[in-house]
RNA sequence: GGGCGAUUAGCUCAGCGGUAGAGCGCCUGCCUUACAAGCAGGAUGUCCCUGGUUCGAACCCUGGAUCGCCCA
């Protein structure tokens, strides 16, 4: 820990430890955070109100690596935006997750012997809730130690009291307006968990299953009689859900089959009398032209069935067994039954073919199994009105995708969208607010049992007593709703809302952006849209920013079953947070693409992190290189310096400081994080630490007989160090929250409570930007890496002084050679540096020495003794050839008249002043190469 | 079947019309009083293939290949 607070003397910062220890420092600042509530925001304090909520992790659920993914690119937006001023709002939240948490509490049910009717309701949602709070509150610690700047007192739970409110509401007043209904329809049927699911909920697998071909004989035999026909053949991935047939389609423009239509078919196995029908939709090249018709049991089934009005045959129970409706096979699992039916019809003679064949099967999400088509009854919502409403904000830009490509993909879900099935046969969940008035029906429930949606039970009561009498008998609705349904009102639930006076519902709804995987846009992104625009006819969010998810070291999506996480705690404690956000964000450059994690699961590594928390090293030494150079002086007030005082590596830097600065806002603002973190990086490792820490060194370095001037300097130089690495740890500090703010507090001296996290972002100095100042300087950096190359050449000992001649006719460059020569002397152990024009350089006796060219610029070390002719010659050679080239292709470009004619005036410009340059390279190197023995 | 993305240095990825870049890794030399989690220097590419547009293509357009994802 740096020492700071009241007592800091900076003098002391020499004690520092050599390397940076993020564990402690960062558990200790988040603590600090927490405490002084620094990110919680007061709806009534000035600045533009900008908020987030994030998306909710569910309470089943640990700390993985796409929430630590997220995190980062969240917490980076809105660490940003608060350093800009901003009056944020991040809130935080965790989801309840129905079928998850359901799950889980009934495999610890059934180990002990037990199920939860057994329980009974009341009793397994305290266990649910007993088990809630612990799990729910450990990813929330988790989500604390990534640092993420939330405002934890705002923190919500689905299945909050005022979350419920809102979703009893919400359901009331989609009821309302006839956007909800019930009835009965074919929904996918998970039979693990024992409930309806969405369609999102479920995903196609192509498995490898076969195609059966079975007879269904024709009942009579008169039409057919001429084509001698007596059956017709059906093929299906599906053997057992034949006994749940009701006819047999063909296409009616099929010439095999179309005098059929009409005719009657002996269903096998049950013996019930079928129609051939003609559908349009039947294809007549797949399998045999001929569709086995089961409404019951298949999507596509049912709505022939509803265009010709047949009936529906369920033959399962909702465990997957087959029911009474099939017969002999009854009680048998629908998988056992597939084979029994197969058997059976094979030993009737009725099978004729098996083919192997690849086909897509539905799997529940959550469950891991097939699901099954089933007809029941269930609560939809009405999806047109909503999607509809939705598209024409999206015609409007609202919301706006970054990146645009997936406006895409939520536009093409929105236009072809199926009604949302809602209701779960679940108890952990909000229990629909929907009473059946039993005593209108036997006091039981049925389809026909007539139903009052209400707030709540007393008004339900209420209702009922108005329309039905005194002694009516209500009895609410076994069922929970979709937990999407709650996590669709997120946005303005969370904020007070169906209170649309609250004070955080006023100030920040709706919310600024929304930074989520690409996973979750119809999920949760287009039902957060549908909700909001029904419910405050707005969008919930002007950005949303999509990410991709984070993938293993082998490209692998990373989940629980395959076992390949990586966890993210791990690497905190190895690395520290700030090192793994670093390398999260800056691998994202490309947004909306899946990033790769590399990961040694042996040593339980990573490189990219480990790169990150060098550059964490890498700031805490050149902090304390600060801390060390900074005493008791006033170095802060860099204003009251003419800018003719300054140095030209001071202008440069200064120069660079802003432009980055610039670059930066506009990275954070439009969400190009990784590109800011990538910058960020280059400036302070390159520019600050490699550079002009090293050039400063001198200046401060400068202790006996100081004289006014050199003190005055001197004086400078700290202003600037400290203007510029204070700036850099506000910038950087999206990215790096618990270094930049311990850092800054050592570099500053600030109390503790004053924190980094909410300073203003640096202003930018505009009259700091010099484009030209900045290029002699590379001009200048060029040269010394140049003598630096030549020293290497020759093998040189690093400790070794030797003198240096520096030769170039160009002026700009002599000038800035001039300015900078102690620097160039340091920097290059030069013993003494002289700068000469070409002139001048002729006059000099010759004589065989060191040199390289690059440019215009000749740099010459007289030290005879010591040259390897060898290993020079083939520097200079390598020169020679490249210039050379270059001379060629310049020369090519600018022999093309088309070239000269229709290329912009600067770029043949520029074009020219290369080939000159290269010119002049090449005579320089030739000179050279002549004078080191005399040949070319 | 429809759509989207990717393909650039050994690896992971930027760049998206004007002479190919970064990090890691690699080679050489350095414990230079901020940092060896470091410093200095260095090597490395048919920018997937194919046509085309253009004075000029990694970048734009045709067509194709391979890998991956989404929807049906």
């Amino acid at each position: 820990m740096i020492e700071r607070a009241k007592t800091t003397k900076l003098s002391e910062a020499s004690g520092l430890p050599k390397t940076y220890d993020p564990v402690g420092t960062e558990n200790r600042w988040q603590k600090a955070w927490e405490e002084k509530g620094a990110f919680k925001p007061d709806p009534s304090a000035p600045g533009e109100p900008f908020s987030v909520v994030i998306p909710p992790p569910n309470v089943t659920g640990s700390l993985h690596m796409g929430h630590a993914f997220n995190t980062a690119l969240i917490d980076t937006v809105v660490r940003y935006k608060r350093l800009k001023g901003n009056n944020v709002l991040c809130l935080p939240g965790t989801d309840h997750a129905s079928i998850a948490v359901q799950t889980i509490l009934e495999r610890q049910l059934k180990e002990e012997g037990k199920n939860r009717r057994d329980l009974g309701r009341a009793s397994f949602l305290e266990k649910a809730w007993e088990w809630k709070e612990k799990s729910g509150g450990r990813i929330v610690d988790q989500l604390k130690r990534l640092g993420y700047s939330v405002d934890w007192s705002r923190e919500r739970f689905t299945l909050d009291e005022g979350l419920s409110k809102a979703v009893s509401e919400a359901f009331v007043r989609l009821h309302e307006k006839g956007l909800i209904y019930r009835g009965e329809y074919l929904v996918n049927w998970c039979p693990a968990s024992g409930s309806a699911v969405s369609d999102l909920e479920v995903e196609m697998k192509e498995v490898d299953g076969h195609l059966w071909h079975f007879r269904y004989p024709l009942v009579t035999s008169s039409v057919s009689s001429a084509k001698q026909i007596s059956y017709l053949e059906v093929a299906t991935t599906r053997p057992e859900t034949m006994l749940g047939d009701v006819a047999v389609a063909v296409n009616p423009s099929d010439e095999r089959y179309k005098d059929l239509i009409g005719e009657k078919l002996t269903l096998p196995l049950v013996g019930r009398t079928i129609p051939i029908i003609g559908d349009p939709h039947v294809d007549k090249d797949f399998g045999t032209g001929c569709v086995k018709v089961t409404p019951a049991h298949d999507p596509n089934d049912f709505e022939i069935g509803q265009r010709h009005d047949l009936p529906q045959i369920t033959v399962m129970t909702k465990k997957g067994t087959m029911n009474h409706n099939a017969g002999q096979f009854e009680g048998l699992d629908r998988f056992q039954a597939r084979e029994a039916v197969v058997d059976s019809l094979k030993e009737i003679g009725l099978l004729t073919k098996i083919e192997a064949y690849k086909h897509s099967v539905p799997f529940s999400d959550r469950g891991k199994v097939p699901v099954e088509p089933l007809l029941s009854t269930q609560w939809f919502v009405k999806m047109d009105p909503l999607a509809t409403s939705c598209s024409e904000f999206f015609e409007k830009g609202q919301p706006k995708f970054i990146p645009n490509r997936w406006s895409k993909v939520y536009r093409d879900w929105l236009t072809d969208i199926r009604d949302w099935c809602i209701s779960r046969q679940l108890w952990w969940g909000h229990r629909i607010p929907a009473w059946f008035v039993i005593s209108q029906t036997d006091n039981k429930v049925v389809n026909e049992t007539p139903y009052i949606v209400a707030r709540t039970e007393d008004e339900a009561k209420k209702l009922a007593r108005e329309k039905y009498g005194d002694s009516v008998r209500i009895e609410q609705d076994e069922d929970v709703l979709d937990t999407w349904f709650s996590s669709g009102l997120w946005p303005f639930s969370t904020l007070g809302w169906p209170d649309e006076t609250h004070p955080d519902f006023q100030r920040w709804y709706p919310t600024n952006t929304l930074v989520t995987g690409f996973d979750i846009i119809f999920f949760w992104v287009a039902r957060m849209t549908m909700m909001a625009g029904v419910f405050t006819e707005r969008m919930p969010f002007a950005d949303v920013y999509i990410h991709g998810l984070v993938r293993d070291e082998q490209n692998r999506k990373m989940s629980k079953s395959a076992g390949n996480g990586i966890d993210p705690l791990l690497l905190i404690e190895r690395y520290g947070t700030d090192a793994l956000r670093f390398a999260l964000v800056r691998e994202v450059a490309g947004a909306g693409q899946d990033i790769r994690l590399d990961f040694d699961r042996k040593n339980q590594t990573s490189a990219t992190v480990e790169a990150s928390r060098n550059f964490a090293n890498k700031l805490w030494n050149a902090t304390r290189f600060a801390l060390i150079n900074l005493e008791d002086q006033d170095f802060t007030n860099l204003e009251k310096y003419d800018s003719s005082q300054l140095q030209l590596s001071d202008k440069w830097i200064l120069s660079r400081l802003a432009r980055v600065n610039r670059e930066t806002a506009n990275r954070y603002e439009n969400y190009a994080l990784g590109e800011a973190a990538k910058g960020l990086y280059e400036f302070a490792w390159n520019d600050f630490c490699d550079w002009y820490l090293e050039l400063i060194k001198r200046r401060l370095n400068t202790s006996e007989n100081i004289s006014p001037n050199q003190l005055l300097d001197q004086k400078i130089a700290k202003s600037v160090l400290y203007k510029v690495l204070s700036d850099l740890l506000i910038m950087l500090h999206p990215l790096m929250p618990h270094l930049t703010e311990e850092l800054w507090h050592g570099l500053t001296g600030l109390d503790e409570d004053n924190f980094l996290a909410l300073q203003p972002w640096p202003k930018l100095n505009e009259q700091d930007l010099n484009i030209d100042l900045e290029s002699s300087f590379s001009d200048l950096l060029a040269s010394i890496r140049l003598i630096r190359n030549l020293r290497a050449v020759a093998g040189l000992k690093p400790s070794q002084k030797v003198p240096v001649m520096l030769v170039s006719g160009k002026k700009v460059l002599q000038n800035t050679l001039k300015t900078s020569i102690n620097d160039i002397a340091v920097l290059t152990k030069a013993e003494e540096v002289q700068i000469l024009s070409p002139e001048q350089a002729k006059s000099l006796p010759s004589m065989k020495a060191l040199a390289g060219v690059s440019g215009e610029l000749e740099v010459v070390l007289p030290i005879e003794g010591l040259i390897d002719i060898a290993s020079l010659r083939s520097r200079l050679e390598k020169d020679l050839n490249k210039a050379q080239k270059e001379i060629d292709s310049l020369s090519g470009r600018l022999a093309n008249k088309n070239f000269v004619d229709k290329a912009p005036q600067e770029v043949v410009e520029e074009c020219r002043a290369n080939l000159t340059e290269s010119e002049a390279q090449v005579r320089l190197v030739k000179e050279r190469l002549m004078g080191l023995d005399g040949t070319l």
